[in-house]
DNA sequence: TTAGGGTTAG
């Protein structure tokens, strides 16, 4: 059936077949039974008819429809999408205008795939011709003449208002501020109006109800008074509201259904106002100063500036007393890095806006003193508009001098140039603009909370309420700690501000050192020098030139042994402490003269602890430290060539029971170096790669302890396996596996500049 | 009664 039109709105009433019931688009639901149910309600808009490629390229024309009926007008959800499909859909296109009356029956009802975008409605209306029933009655046209009702209010021009008289007048917002309290007992509304008379008049407003302020979104905004006196003000003719005043605000745009707002209860609206409106509207739209539009969205903002902004609340925190934080976004993307304002996110009310942030889309808005009252009832989803908002560039903590600044945003206290905020209706006209914007980032919305490889870059649900492994398959690691952080992309997490704890998965691309004995180090906790374990032979050429001509030392504490070397000139002396001697101990730390290294290796394998000497002079000195100070079964031990003290002159070595590295090193006056193990990884995810340390964490990655690993061929080959199954050899990046990590980002002091460094942290490699 | 436009300083 296609789109039938009826002359008056009471047709509109005649033709609802009698099996139908009117229905209100308030109460609709999904579980409505729409089969004998009918809506009738005013087109606010009207979109263009397009091809649904999902739908095999079937045309389709969405239309927004409001339930005028007075008992739903402060309900919520009165105004609802319709999809007209097929030929219905060009039918409505050529049918049906803005502003008019329409009747629809047997519609389906389909979940709104939008509504957490435009608020509309949770449902929405589907028409596909086949036996839907569609009724237009168009808007009424102003062409007959005023009926006897409409005389009953005469309007004044604004240039011939006479002081001291009671006047209805019509204007043209050119400035406005918000209601705020005055310092009497009321709310005050200041704006300043004018007409086609282009006299502009001040007009004040009191009153206690908010409520009853008039509604205004913008300059050029129609707004029509009654009951105003006039008076004299600085030599201009001002307005002030009088007993029985009412106020009625309309939308400036040209063409937009002809609205009225306003809190009376009841107020005279005929059509010689949707004219006076209508011609208001056309007068103003070539006056420059409504071209002065402060309206600017986030893409167009420069730092300094004050300007308007329309936007959506996603999310809001109060800070203080005297500050909440609105997060907001109008779905353009900033030229300046915003600023994030961090805030706990049990302090958070609404939409987590991590995609957005990533995206630069999110401004962080903090708003102050006076405006709170009105930000505080603010609920996320709602359309707002900031007046006289403030950009500012600012520092972020811990944000290193070289980086860009950040662009934060103040509302500040006061109500100068008409600073404030207002909540904006979902229907509002200003906003139909804003609402195409953020239809085009449909994808953020849904793409939030799912994990899918294309989609990493803003992927961030907790990894334990997520099946990571049935995209990437098993990860090798495991993270160890306890908190449950958001999984980061690598490229985020360059973008990060230190210091921050991560989650991240990731490849390894290269490491370092490739021969994996490198990655064992020496590290003095006292003086922070970290270097490599010599090598055998620069060991042995120490051995060999304090062996040189060496005669055995001659000590007053030690009880010496003595035998000749193969090597004609070189005496073996072995030294135990007389201090020790009686004790059970005295087999436990033994001081050897003039071997090799080899030799001493052999030895090490029947006594516990061997300290290689010297003789200098005649008197026992240790060996270079280059040179380990203790050769204890498999493992041999450095001490510190910087912090390492000579107090071995005259040794004490009574009363230690059990002999230790340490206890020998602090016999000897050595400061001992720990082994540590130490890599670099190159990871890559889809989005980066970055290059981590692990260092802090390495033993408890490998399951293998450092010093052990220095002694044994066994765990360094462990290491080895382990690394090539993480990157296996001459394997391509696809077919190396993922590792869950824990990634601490910080900062390190180098030549007096921040450098920002990351560290694999809380991870283990899984062990079978 | 109050305000009668003309920037916070976070």
């Amino acid at each position: 059936m296609p789109v039938q039109k009826v002359n008056d709105s009471s047709d509109l009433d005649a033709k609802v077949p009698s099996h139908l019931q009117r229905t209100s688009i308030t109460s609709l639901t999904m579980t409505s039974e729409p089969s004998h149910r009918c809506v009738k309600a005013r087109v606010v808009h009207i979109g263009p008819v397009i091809s649904c490629a999902q739908k095999d390229g079937i045309e389709m024309l969405r239309a927004e429809i409001k339930e005028e009926d007075p008992l739903q007008r402060t309900a919520e959800h009165t105004s609802i999408n319709v999809i007209f499909f097929g030929t219905l859909a060009k039918d409505f296109s050529q049918s049906a205008r803005q502003g008019d009356v329409v009747l629809l029956a047997d519609f389906t009802i389909k979940k709104s795939p939008s509504f957490l975008r435009d608020k509309l409605h949770p449902c929405q209306l589907e028409m596909d011709g086949k036996d839907d029933c569609v009724y237009v009655c168009p808007s009424a046209e102003p062409s007959h003449g005023p009926s006897s009702s409409e005389a009953k209010y005469t309007y004044v021009p604004l240039n011939n208002l006479k002081p001291k008289t009671v006047v209805n007048v019509y204007g043209v917002v050119t400035f406005f501020k918000q209601p705020f309290p005055s310092k009497g007992s009321d709310y005050c509304s200041t704006l300043k109006i004018t007409d086609q008379s282009d006299v502009k008049v001040g007009c004040n407003i009191f009153s206690k109800k908010l409520e009853d302020h008039p509604v205004i979104f913008r300059v050029g905004d129609i707004i029509r008074l009654h009951r105003f006196k006039t008076e004299m003000f600085r030599d201009s003719m001002s307005l002030l509201n009088t007993y029985g005043w009412s106020t009625v605000t309309f939308d400036g745009t040209i063409d937009s259904p002809v609205v009225p707002h306003t809190s009376s209860k009841s107020f005279h609206f005929g059509e010689s106002d949707i004219r006076t409106v209508q011609e208001l509207r056309q007068w103003a739209a070539n006056q420059s100063w409504i071209s002065n539009d402060l309206t600017v969205s986030l893409s167009s903002v420069k730092p300094g500036m004050y300007f308007d902004l329309t936007c959506q609340l996603l999310a809001k925190a109060i800070m203080d007393s005297r500050c909440i934080l609105l997060k907001v976004w109008d779905g353009t993307k900033c030229q300046h890095p915003l600023l994030n304002v961090a805030v706990a996110s049990d302090a958070l009310e609404g939409e987590s806006t991590v995609a957005k942030d990533r995206m630069n889309l999110t401004a962080n808005v903090l708003v102050y003193d006076n405006h709170l009252e009105v930000a505080r009832d603010l609920k996320p989803g709602t359309f707002l508009c900031f007046y006289n908002l403030h950009a500012l560039l600012q520092r972020a903590p811990d944000q290193l001098p070289d980086q860009l600044e950040h662009l934060s945003f103040h509302l500040h206290g006061g109500t100068s140039y008409g600073r404030g905020l207002r909540s904006l209706p979902a229907e509002s006209p200003a906003l139909q603009s804003l609402k195409s914007v953020l239809e085009k980032h449909v994808d953020l919305d849904e793409y939030d909370e799912v994990n899918d490889g294309t989609l990493l870059e803003i992927w961030y649900t907790p990894p334990e309420a997520v099946d990571a492994e049935a995209d990437t398959g098993p990860s090798y690691t495991v993270q160890t700690c306890e908190h449950n952080m958001r999984r980061l992309t690598l490229a985020r997490v360059k973008r990060s501000t230190p210091p921050l704890l991560c989650h991240v998965q990731a490849r390894v691309k290269k490491y370092n050192p490739q021969q994996l004995y490198q990655c064992l180090k020496l590290f003095c906790s006292n003086c922070k020098t970290m270097e490599d374990v010599p090598d055998d032979s620069a060991v042995a050429k120490v051995f060999r030139e304090s062996a040189k001509d060496s005669q055995p030392c001659d000590e007053q504490w030690a009880a010496t042994s003595s035998a000749s070397s193969r090597e004609p000139g070189r005496a073996i002396s072995m030294h135990i402490s007389r201090d020790m001697v009686g004790e059970s101990t005295h087999m436990q730390l033994i001081f050897v003269e003039g071997t090799t290294l080899d030799e001493i290796c052999v030895l090490s394998r029947d006594y516990k602890n061997l300290v290689p000497v010297r003789s200098v002079n005649g008197r026992m000195t240790l060996m270079d430290l280059t040179a380990p100070f203790l050769f204890s079964g498999d493992k041999r031990y450095y001490g510190c060539k910087q912090c390492s003290l000579n107090t071995f002159q005259n040794p004490v070595f009574a009363g230690v029971e059990t002999w230790d590295e340490q206890a020998v090193a602090e016999a000897l006056g050595v400061r001992l170096m720990q082994y540590r193990l130490l890599m670099q990884f190159e990871l890559e995810d889809q989005t980066d790669t970055l290059e981590a340390l692990l260092w802090e964490n390495a033993e408890r990655f490998f399951h293998v302890s450092a010093v052990d690993a220095s002694g044994s061929q066994d765990l360094q080959d462990k290491i080895q396996t382990i690394m090539d199954t993480i990157q296996p050899p001459d394997s391509s990046l696809e077919e190396r596996p993922w590792l869950d990590l824990c990634v601490s980002v910080y900062t390190v002091k180098d030549n007096d500049r921040n450098k920002v460094c990351y560290q694999i942290t809380n991870t283990e490699i899984k062990e079978e």
